[in-house]
RNA sequence: GGGCAGGUACCCAAGUGGCCAAAGGGGGCAGACUGUAAAUCUGCUGGCGUGAUGCCUUCGGAGGUUCGAAUCCUUCCCUGCCCA
C-alpha cells in the first residue's frame, strides 16, 4: 500500500513547481481515498488556453487516481466586476453571460476533465449571503502586512500606484472558498501560489485542516517572453482549429520546444530527455517541433486531423501552395478597387491599413504582388488575394 | 477638509500657444533573410483622401480665452504623496 502512494506520490510530483507540502500530501494519499481538488475557474474569458490546460492536465491526474475535482467558478467577483474600472480583465457579466461562458467552458474543461469525477460550486452561491458582520470576521483574521507582502502589491505600494480595497479583499474571499467545500488541496499556476496560501492560512484560523498548495509551471505564449494568456495575446487555444494550432506551435521559438513538450504532451521524461539529446546534437529543431505540434493537435483533436494539419502547413509554408480551403467571399462589384475590396472582405480593419499593406508588398493578386494602391481588380472569375503570410481569400462575383 | 505632484495614442513616456496626428522606447504589423524559430536589417503603426505640404477625430470630462490650445483660464472627475 505505502509502496504504491509512493509511486502515486511521484507521478503527481511531475512537472510540479511548488508543493506545499509533499509530506502532507503523501500523508493524506494514506489516510483518504477521495481527495477534494480545487481548481479556481475564471469565467470572464471563455476559452481555455494551452497554458491553463497545464493545470487542468494535473487535475485530471488527480482525477484517474480517484479523487474529486472541485471546480470553483468565481462568478461572484464576475458579476460585482471591478468598481475601480481600471482593470479590463475584469469586466461585469451578468448571470446569463456567465451562463453562456460556462457552456463553452464545459465543453472545453471536459474535453480534459472526467466528468464522473467533477463538482462544480459557484462561489457567489456562499459570497453574496455573507454579512457585513461576517466579512468583517473573515478578514479579521488575516492582516495587511501580510496581504502586502503579494509581490504585484508590493510594488504598487512602492511606487505610489492604486491599491483598492477591493484587491485586498478578493485573494481573501477566494481564499474562503477553500473553507466552503473544504478543500484537500488546491491547484493553479504558478503565479497563484500567494493566492493559495491565503486559504491555506485562513483555513488554519478556521480549523480546519489546511489545504495542501500544488502551483504548476507557467506555460510560456507563443512570443516566448510571457505567460500564456488571452490578455498578452500569444495563446493557444485548445479549441482552436487544428491548422491554426499547428500552426501556431510552429510559431513558438526553438527554445521554447521541450517546455511544451513537458507540458502539453503526454510524453515520458526519458522521451522528452532523448529530444533534447537530438537538440543538442544539431538535429533541426523544426522537425521536433513538428512532432511536438502533432502531439498537441492529436490531444486536442486526434491524429488524423494532426496529420492533415500537418500536411496543409507544408503545402502552405513549405512549398508555397495555396491552402487546400480559402474562405470564399462573393463581391457585388465586378470593379472595385483592391483597397475597398480589402476592407469590404473583412481582410484588413481600414483603408489607411489597407494602403499601408500594400505599400509595404504584402499583398498578393493570383500570385503576383501589387504595389499600387489605386489597383482596381476586375471579379469576373475567381480571384485569389494573400495578405501577409497566411491570410488567404477567393473572392466570386456574386 | 488643506497642501503638493500627476492624468498624453495598445503600454511606458517626451512635449508647456502655431513647425503636433504629437519625440523616444516597448509592443504590434509588413518586407528581406529563414525553418510561419531566434537574431539581424528596412519600413509602417488614428481615420478619410491626393501625384502632393489636404481634410476630420484624438492628449481625463465639460466650458472659456485666442486668428490658432495637448499646451493658457474656469470648473468637474480620477490617481499618488504629505498634513489634519
Amino acid at each position: 500500500m505505502e509502496e504504491n502512494i509512493l509511486e502515486i506520490l511521484s507521478f503527481l510530483k511531475r512537472n510540479v513547481k511548488d508543493l506545499l507540502t509533499e509530506d502532507e500530501l503523501k500523508e493524506r494519499l494514506l489516510k483518504k481515498k477521495k481527495l477534494r481538488v480545487k481548481l479556481g475557474i475564471d469565467v470572464t474569458g471563455p476559452d481555455i488556453h494551452l497554458g491553463f490546460a497545464v493545470v487542468l492536465r494535473k487535475l485530471k491526474e488527480f482525477q484517474d487516481f480517484g479523487h474529486i475535482a472541485c471546480l470553483v467558478i468565481g462568478d461572484f467577483t464576475a458579476k460585482i466586476g471591478d468598481p475601480s474600472g481600471r482593470s479590463k480583465v475584469r469586466p461585469k457579466l451578468s448571470d446569463k453571460e456567465i451562463k453562456e461562458n460556462m457552456k463553452r467552458y464545459e465543453r472545453q474543461i471536459f474535453k480534459i476533465l472526467d466528468k464522473e469525477k467533477t463538482e462544480f460550486y459557484y462561489n457567489s452561491s456562499w459570497h453574496s449571503k455573507l454579512r457585513a458582520d461576517e466579512i468583517i470576521e473573515i478578514t479579521s483574521k488575516y492582516t495587511v502586512a501580510r496581504l502586502l507582502e503579494r509581490d504585484d502589491f508590493s510594488k504598487r505600494y512602492k511606487n505610489n500606484l492604486p491599491i483598492y480595497v477591493h484587491e485586498f479583499l478578493y485573494p481573501i474571499f477566494q481564499a474562503y472558498d477553500s473553507i466552503a467545500i473544504k478543500a484537500d488541496i488546491e491547484l493553479g499556476g504558478e503565479d497563484q501560489y500567494w493566492n493559495l496560501l491565503v486559504g491555506r492560512e485562513l483555513m488554519k484560523e478556521f480549523n480546519l485542516e489546511p489545504q495542501i498548495v500544488m502551483t504548476m509551471p507557467l506555460l510560456i505564449g507563443t512570443d516566448g517572453k510571457l505567460k500564456m494568456s488571452k490578455s498578452y495575446n500569444n495563446y493557444i487555444g485548445i479549441e482552436e482549429d487544428p491548422k491554426e494550432m499547428f500552426g501556431k506551435i510552429m510559431s513558438i521559438p526553438d527554445e521554447l520546444i521541450i517546455h511544451y513538450f513537458q507540458l502539453c504532451t503526454n510524453r515520458k521524461e526519458e522521451e522528452i530527455k532523448e529530444f533534447e539529446k537530438r537538440l543538442k546534437e544539431g538535429e533541426n529543431p523544426r522537425d521536433l517541433k513538428a512532432q511536438l505540434a502533432k502531439d498537441i493537435v492529436s490531444i486536442y483533436h486526434s491524429e488524423k486531423e494532426a496529420e492533415k494539419a500537418e500536411e496543409e502547413f507544408n503545402r502552405v509554408f513549405k512549398y508555397k501552395e495555396l491552402p487546400s480551403e480559402i474562405p470564399i467571399y462573393y463581391s457585388k462589384e465586378k470593379n472595385i478597387r483592391l483597397v475597398d475590396l480589402l476592407v469590404n472582405a473583412n481582410l484588413l480593419p481600414s483603408k489607411s491599413e489597407a494602403k499601408r499593406k500594400i505599400r509595404e508588398g504584402g499583398v498578393y493578386l493570383n500570385g503576383e504582388r501589387i504595389f499600387d494602391i489605386d489597383y482596381q481588380v476586375i471579379i469576373d472569375k475567381e480571384v485569389v488575394i494573400k495578405v501577409g503570410k497566411r491570410k488567404f481569400l477567393k473572392v466570386l462575383p456574386l
